[in-house]
DNA sequence: CTCCCCCTATGATCGCGATCATAGGGGGGA
DNA sequence: TCCCCCCTATGATCGCGATCATAGGGGGAG
């Protein structure tokens, strides 16, 4: 099931009550604490959720450039962060009411459970990724997860990639150097290859 | 909804077609490329999905110590990496046919469902608090966000605290040391309490 | 009761990644 | 077209947490 054959059939399900928004680099979808009034997908550009940390520091819970945004709070009394859009932004927004009726469908009801069983499995594997002490380590860990066969073509830039791992794009930069220098890694722009290790007894 | 009671309520819904079975340490669960024929609720002691990859790294997916393992393979046709016990580990296993009967119910499904979301955001406030640099940052975030009011009785012993955190039990107990000398948590056996700061513009 | 293991706790040292600084380049907007 | 901003990249230094080492204490098994 790909990302925008469930976006049309939601968008069939809730009778064509969903409208497309665009939103500005910087503006919120959405506030903490606010009741959710709607369901929100990503059709291009990128929206975060995001808290700041007691320390100042952003915390990204979520990165989209095409997908829902927020759906463990379908039946939440308030949100826990707040949705910005990281650059210039679309979505498709349906009330949430019309959204729930939809859900009521079996068949929909079908495609949406297995929707939440892959993203919790891409979040589970990201906070293993983050439980990496080694900068090295997060990386690779990137690469077989969200790659295919040791091979990734990066669909964001270094410096956002960084943040995704949860390093500076300093000590990102510098360890793709290394790796890349010491034979580890082949990589050209956007194109990550691990290189197979000779040794295997 | 406690993890326990997700149990019992799933336990009734199969008509008592789990058993109990033990695994030793090291003992795999399933393998990769099987076919899912079972769903395992871990009861006691640790199993984690894991790939090795032609690189020679070990990839760590899930890591649970109590709940669903693996519930994103409900509908696949094959597992995509080893499900190991980690160490000596109890687990309630049901036929996959079972289970699956089970969500077939209303009421069990809409419980599933639910319990997809929670977990989905569960996990993801665990990745936001592991993108956290410093250890105190992550202390308080934990006991923001799993206590209540910036109280929290700890469920475990600090060292498997200091692992969940992503920190080694060193770290932990020198960082709350530190906070507790400077006056900003109090600390006594397992309850914490994180004493409210007097600046406030 | 006694032994042993593991949790708790703290000191000393080291290394990795954060931070600060600098510079080139490419793309988009005025 | 030109300028400016941001991504890319790398050097220097510093600090925090990992690692190694040591020790007390409590609880369960025998």
């Amino acid at each position: 099931m790909e990302c925008l054959d469930l976006l049309a059939l939601f968008d069939a399900a809730v009778g064509g009550a969903g409208v497309e928004k665009s939103y500005k680099r910087g503006e919120a979808l959405f506030r903490r604490g606010d009741r959710p009034q709607s369901m929100f997908f990503i059709l291009a550009g990128e929206a975060r959720l995001v808290r700041g940390s007691p320390t100042g520091m952003e915390v990204v819970f979520q990165r989209t450039a095409q997908g829902f945004l927020a759906e463990a709070s379908l039946d939440q009394a308030a949100y826990h962060c707040d949705a910005m859009a990281a650059i210039g932004t679309r979505a498709w927004v349906v009330p949430l009411t019309k959204f729930r009726a939809a859900l009521a469908l079996p068949e929909v009801r079908e495609v949406w459970l297995r929707h939440l069983s892959n993203e919790l499995r891409r979040v589970r594997a990201h906070a293993e990724r983050l439980a990496l002490r080694a900068a090295r380590d997060r990386i690779l860990h990137f690469i077989e997860t969200e790659g295919r066969g040791g091979r990734l073509v990066l669909s964001q830039s270094k410096k956002s990639w960084a943040a995704e791992l949860g390093l500076t794009h300093e000590a990102l930069y510098r360890t793709l150097g290394v790796m890349v220098r010491s034979g580890l890694l082949e990589m050209s722009g956007t194109c990550l290859r691990i290189r197979p290790s000779p040794e295997r007894p």
